[in-house]
DNA sequence: GAGTTTGAAACT
DNA sequence: CAGTTTCAAACTC
C-alpha cells in the first residue's frame, strides 16, 4: 500500500509545516522551556492545528475520512458545512488552508444538488432508500435523525414507522 | 482491531 | 433516469 502522506508531502500548496515536522513537534516532549506552542508560534504557521487539538474533545461527529480528502458529501463535516476539527481523516482538504479546493467542491456538489447544503438541514424530510436495514438501524437517515419513514422514502419492508 | 454490511453519494 | 461503483459509517465477530 502507497503511503497515504505521500500525496501530502508532494503537495505545493499546503501550508508549510510538514507532516514531519508535525509529527515530531507533536509527538517529541518539550525539551525545557522548549515548547511546542513557541515553535508553532515562530514559525508562524497557520494555526488549524492548534485549534484541532484544543477542540478536539468538543468536536460533533469526528469523520474518518481516508480517499476523499473530506471534500465530498461522504464526510459528515463538510456535508454539515463544517471544517474537520478534531477528526480522525487523512489528507483533510476541508480546513480554512484549503478554502479554494473547498469552495470548488461544494460548487460543484450545488451544481449536482442545489439542496446540498441548506442552513435549515433539521426540517429537510429526508428520503431513503433502504433495503435490508429495515430502516431501524442507523445505516438509514430517517431513523438515524429519529424520524419515522416517510412516503417519500422508497424503502423495503420498513419498519421505522413512528410511535403510532 | 479486523472484517463485513449497508445505503448515500458519486459516477457512467 | 437507471444501473453501477465508491465511500465512510454502522455493525459484527
Amino acid at each position: 500500500m502507497d503511503n497515504p502522506n505521500k500525496e501530502e508531502i508532494s503537495r505545493g500548496d499546503m501550508s508549510p509545516i510538514s507532516p514531519f515536522t508535525k509529527f515530531c513537534l507533536t509527538s517529541l516532549p518539550s525539551i525545557g522551556n522548549f515548547s511546542i506552542r513557541a515553535v508553532e508560534e515562530a514559525m508562524d504557521i497557520e494555526n488549524e492545528e492548534e485549534v484541532k487539538t484544543e477542540q478536539q474533545e468538543t468536536a460533533p461527529n469526528p469523520c474518518g475520512c481516508q480517499r476523499t480528502h473530506c471534500l465530498k458529501l461522504y464526510c459528515e463535516c463538510f456535508a454539515n458545512n463544517r471544517y474537520c476539527i478534531g477528526c480522525n481523516c487523512h489528507n483533510c482538504h476541508n480546513l480554512p488552508s484549503y478554502e479554494n479546493a473547498r469552495e470548488e467542491a461544494v460548487k460543484q456538489i450545488i451544481e449536482r444538488n442545489p439542496g446540498a447544503f441548506r442552513e435549515d438541514f433539521s426540517t429537510i424530510q429526508k428520503a431513503c432508500h433502504c433495503k435490508r436495514s429495515n430502516c431501524v438501524k442507523k445505516y438509514c437517515e430517517c431513523y438515524e435523525a429519529g424520524k419515522p419513514c416517510t412516503a417519500l422514502c422508497k424503502c423495503e419492508g420498513c419498519k421505522n414507522v413512528g410511535n403510532q
